[in-house]
DNA sequence: ACCTGAACACCGTTCAAGT
DNA sequence: ACCTGAACACCGTTCAAGT
């Protein structure tokens, strides 16, 4: 059988950032509070501060754990679709938005700015680098394939993130309206921009 | 002289609306607090509930504000350059841009998802769609001219939307590398991005 | 080193009361 | 109709104390 629970249960941190991902799941971006986390991970409303300087380092605890699984399920699409640049291209993007409407609000603190003094995080900004790193990539492998068009990588790169991103706010904050959304999936919708940015056939 | 002060200054709810402005531009979003904004009006903490049925209503009113602001120096950017679509096209998306640095709480809590209920807010859909309208009749505009592809004109709306909002929301939460912001203004970024969905001469 | 409980300042919201 | 002040539940954070 497993060890016994050490002091409280050993792996408080850890916790603590499962517990604030599921709250947030839960009850949003405004329904997270510190003393909600500690609650739920069973420990006092002060415990966390013995792991966490204050809620926002919870919060950039949270998007670190965030990034660090996107980097992950974009890399399983990368290799399912490997040598098939232009289906990497639509598919990871696919990811991408799937990531988001599979947790919106942890999607919010990850890329709109709940998380405020973001560079004294050092974690956070390795991991959200990585994440651009691997869009780069891919952008190279369609400039080599002529999918994307040729130029500096990391700018390409910069657009076509852009491109999902923007597409991604307007969604989740349901600015994409009625009548698009009844004419084509976000699946199509998502293609029919990308689109626009690559070359050759449709 | 201007009529003396009625009962307290006559438009406690503007002046709620503007004080909630000033904070957020000072404080950021996460200093907008209904106490402090009934404190810089002048009244105690519980008036704005005359005027606004709780905090979410009292940022549904600035968001809507915001919009028609951003509408309106939309429009005045688009008679500037009257008849010369490609020029609208990039000078109202940088107008945009401009909109968003220079009061980036305003524009979290345009787009953001700060306000939660939106659907709720009968004046903030309305501004909202009368916003992206406008990106439709610019999008026409640019495919009579040749600058844009044809299509249905909202779907490319949609893209170009997408393409400058994504590239906001990335130089607003700073994950535009150092490398390439030491290399381009936003300004050139912006103008590089618009113009891979663009079609002819650069 | 890790956790608790009391305490403090601040917040959103309600309610009864005042003009 | 518009505004106030007391009250309540909730919050982030500090601190002294316990193991």
């Amino acid at each position: 059988m497993p060890r016994k629970k050490t002091y409280h249960h050993g792996d408080l941190k850890n916790a603590l950032i499962q517990a604030g991902v599921g709250l947030l799941a839960k009850d949003g971006v405004s329904g997270l509070s510190l003393r909600k986390v500690a609650s739920r991970a069973g420990v006092s409303h002060t415990a966390p501060y013995s792991h966490f300087a204050d809620k926002q380092a919870l919060i950039a605890a949270i998007s670190t754990e965030g990034f660090r699984q996107l980097h992950g399920r974009v890399l399983a699409v990368m290799e399912k679709y490997h040598g098939k640049p232009r289906k990497q291209l639509i598919e990871t993007a696919w990811e991408y938005v799937q990531f988001a409407l599979d947790d919106p609000a942890r999607f919010k603190v990850m890329f709109s700015g709940v998380l405020e003094q973001e560079k004294e995080y050092p974690e956070f900004v390795t991991e959200s680098q990585s994440n651009f790193q691997q869009v780069v990539e891919l952008v190279e492998l369609n400039q080599a394939a002529g999918v994307l068009q040729d130029g500096p990588a990391d700018l390409v790169a910069l657009s076509a993130w852009g491109i999902v991103h923007g597409f991604i706010t307007l969604l989740l904050e349901g600015q994409i309206s009625h009548t698009i959304l009844g004419r084509m999936s976000p699946r199509e919708l998502l293609e029919f921009q990308l689109k626009q940015i690559m070359i050759g056939k449709n």
